[in-house]
DNA sequence: GTCTATATCTGGATAGAC
DNA sequence: GTCTATCCAGATATAGAC
């Protein structure tokens, strides 16, 4: 018997090896700039052997961006319910954009993947992916609109567009994030410092709780 | 003589209507997906007249990135300097933000295909393009440092990390930004309201002056 | 300054051997 | 389940007529 068995060590096989490769130079490089010659050489076997496992180049894809929105889905959601159940509104909103940009930035050639190529794949490819894309986004909504019901997010902030404004600049930390310069976690926290207090100074600091008298 | 001559009316001929008509398929449907003969076509001439103009595709769309970045460099800097000296740091923030999305969503046609493709072209475009953007990133982070100077930023806040923030954010809205939802303006009204005071309810109203006692 | 025609290349996809 | 070989469409780019 051989002494190395690395088969679900490095470089997976088959379907799957073939998704991960895909997923990886997707993310690198775009969705026209790869072709299922440079998907197949990453994966270590030929062109013609792709269509074994996929009907065509945008079977690949499609996969590729369901599994992208659900992993994030799946991350932010076990993040927030880790909670405890009275966690107050600053923890909760920090657990989802922790558990976002950790989807995105550290395991992430999927959810990178969806980021970087959803505008550039052909329109049925985007019709496809856009049921998982609305399930997430109602999460988000639900989880925030509770928040402000409670009374922990302003009355006057409209949900759906502070979701689109979240998930944009989170999202955007893609084309610039550098693990050398400092981790996701720091991220994490400077992000939610400014989307819960914004950039003027507050008459108390924003870590602290309120004085209401000396 | 002709009673009818739309020369600068709505299609331009030569150099200037390829770049148009170039800059809008771009914006419309991403960098690799867009061909000379589309581009072409779009300009009512045929493909092999492209390159009378032009060296290559790559050239066309170098200049249609670098035109972008100063496009709305020079927008931003127009609408910050046309307030009164005196201006407070909120109406400034708000005309920068205003500036960038009117650049983006409006206007916009050189910008809004820059945000979208410049993921997409080959690395040597990208680079033409980076002395445009550092400019632009530079003109941005001192309008910052110096309303953090000022005392009218929080000085906890990291402005390089705050403009990736902010324009993150802005161009973002272009995956969804709908103008019969809601017109731009009513939009930089609400970013520019979340990025200066944070979502959280706040002991007195954003937009009021503090009441010290009753 | 624009046209037609074409050279050259690359990509997705298929067929059939093993 | 993977290979080799190939078809075909579409892209960039060039050459030379007008």
């Amino acid at each position: 018997m051989p002494s190395l068995d690395k088969a679900d060590e490095k470089t997976e096989f088959g379907r799957t090896g073939i998704l991960n490769a895909a997923a990886r130079l997707f993310r690198q490089n775009g969705y026209a700039a790869v072709s299922l010659r440079a998907i197949a050489q990453a994966a270590g076997i030929k062109a013609g052997s792709i269509y074994y496992h996929f009907a065509s180049k945008d079977a690949v894809v499609t996969e590729i961006l369901d599994a992208g929105i659900v992993s994030v889905h799946e991350k932010v959601r076990a993040a927030v319910e880790a909670l405890p159940a009275n966690a107050p509104a600053e923890t909760i909103i920090r657990a989802a954009i922790y558990g976002h940009l950790r989807a995105l930035l550290e395991y992430g050639d999927y959810t990178s993947a969806n980021v970087r190529i959803f505008g550039q794949v052909p329109m049925a490819v985007r019709d496809a992916n856009l049921p998982v894309r609305r399930a997430y986004e109602k999460y988000l909504d639900d989880l925030l609109s509770g928040l402000q019901a409670a009374g922990t997010i302003r009355p006057g902030v409209n949900i759906s567009r502070l979701r689109l404004l979240l998930i944009g600049a989170l999202n955007a930390t893609l084309e610039w994030f550098d693990p050398e310069q400092g981790g996701v976690e720091a991220l994490a926290d400077d992000y939610t410092n400014i989307f819960l207090h914004g950039i003027r100074p507050t008459p108390e600091p924003p870590h602290e709780p309120y004085h209401l008298a000396d």
